[in-house]
DNA sequence: TCAATTTAGTGACATTGCTCACAAAAAAAA
DNA sequence: TTTTTTTTGTGAGCAATGTCACTAAATTGA
């Protein structure tokens, strides 16, 4: 798979440093990974800052019984914030990351970034950017386990998910929804149900169909 | 209130660059600040950078309805990771800071922070270290909120305190507490006389007074 | 086609935490 | 010392959520 500077930059619209664009050619390793697959779980070391070129990767925090909580998406041009604490550190993962659809990535070996960070300012911007963005994402994740209700939850975790994927549809199951909002699957179908009372959404198998003014209604 | 080199040195054992110590003492201004003081609160524009030289400072993160919930304490040595952040995109403060004791610190203003992070690698150390902890205290405080019941958070918010003031007396209120914890003072007081039942605690008006052994016995 | 599996719907009930109401004790102020 | 304020204790009821049990529909696969 050769990628050319052109493609990279077209991709990392924030990135136009040739000599920059060159080295992450040069150093990176692009991957192209389907939808569900695990790129990292807790406990597991990481020596790579994983870069979205494309699709998008879910991040999950996991307590130790194996429950979930859907923290942020990955977006393309953007990288994960805790890849670069725990990589510097040398410390294991404390989140999953699973790409959430088919997913083309650029792997940036962790050396790499303090050579860069001083020879590029654009990726000291890059990484700045990075820790604000998630940092900011980390407090609205918190907002919403602190000082939300579920049914708030689950209607701003419908919204994001649209937005993701672009799409009024959203083929998943309630399980899974209850999964990444850390709760059970009856809770979840019953406040999808509510929803549906409410004309704001229709039910299917596999399946939830949402109405185009779904989040001008909830605000 | 002059401070010298090595005073400050003495303060910060992990900066022992002279550069960057005297640049510190160049450009920041000590500051001597009474406990309870708000240092920074939610929607306000910060300029500075505080490290804690002394004392120590509480993270506070708010809702709409001013609600608030504890997030961690910054530390003689320590900084606050959204003070760089927010300051370095001119964004308002997402957080409220306050002096939980007595407390001194190092004002930085921000436009330093580009400038030494170039030319001390100490100083970029130093924040990488600062996003790391912070990002791994706000992932416990997700922990505690998205996967624990109020009694097991109250039991670490007390270990936490009497870390925090190397004692096992604390001296507050259960509405304090509550405001802390984000939820209601009714709440707090339940829970805590169920401690005292077990013998973990004894009760008495605006004090607490923990077992010695609390720490292990809880977990 | 028919059995097995997956997904969803729902009632009943338990638990946790929140709110209201009020009493009592302790401390502060007058 | 009285009065007032602050802090704590506690019952009762309610709302939100979690759990269990079971049903039913849709889909898969043998």
């Amino acid at each position: 798979m050769a990628m050319d500077i052109e493609e990279l930059k077209q991709k990392l619209p924030n990135i136009t440093d040739p000599g920059l664009l060159q080295a992450l050619l040069n150093h990176g390793k692009i991957m192209d990974l389907q939808p569900g697959k695990v790129i990292t779980e807790p406990g597991q070391f990481v020596k790579m800052v994983p870069i979205v070129l494309e699709g998008s990767i879910k991040i999950l925090r996991m307590d130790e019984d194996g429950k979930e909580l859907f923290l942020y998406f990955l977006e393309p041009g953007e990288t994960c914030a805790m890849s670069l604490t725990c990589c510097t550190a040398s410390r294991p993962s404390e989140i999953k990351a699973v790409t959430e659809e088919r997913t083309q990535l650029l792997a940036v070996p962790i050396e790499k970034h303090e050579e860069w960070s001083d020879q590029y300012k654009q990726w000291k911007d890059f990484v700045a950017i990075t820790y604000q963005t998630r940092f900011h994402e980390m407090l609205v994740a918190l907002d919403a386990v602190a000082f939300k209700r579920m049914d708030e939850r689950l209607m701003r975790f419908i919204v994001t998910k649209m937005k993701q994927h672009k799409t009024n549809e959203l083929h998943t199951t309630h399980q899974e929804i209850a999964n990444e909002l850390g709760t059970s699957r009856e809770v979840i179908s019953r406040l999808l149900k509510q929803l549906e009372k409410k004309k704001w959404i229709e039910l299917g198998r596999n399946v939830i169909y949402v109405r185009d003014d779904f989040e001008e209604l909830i605000s």
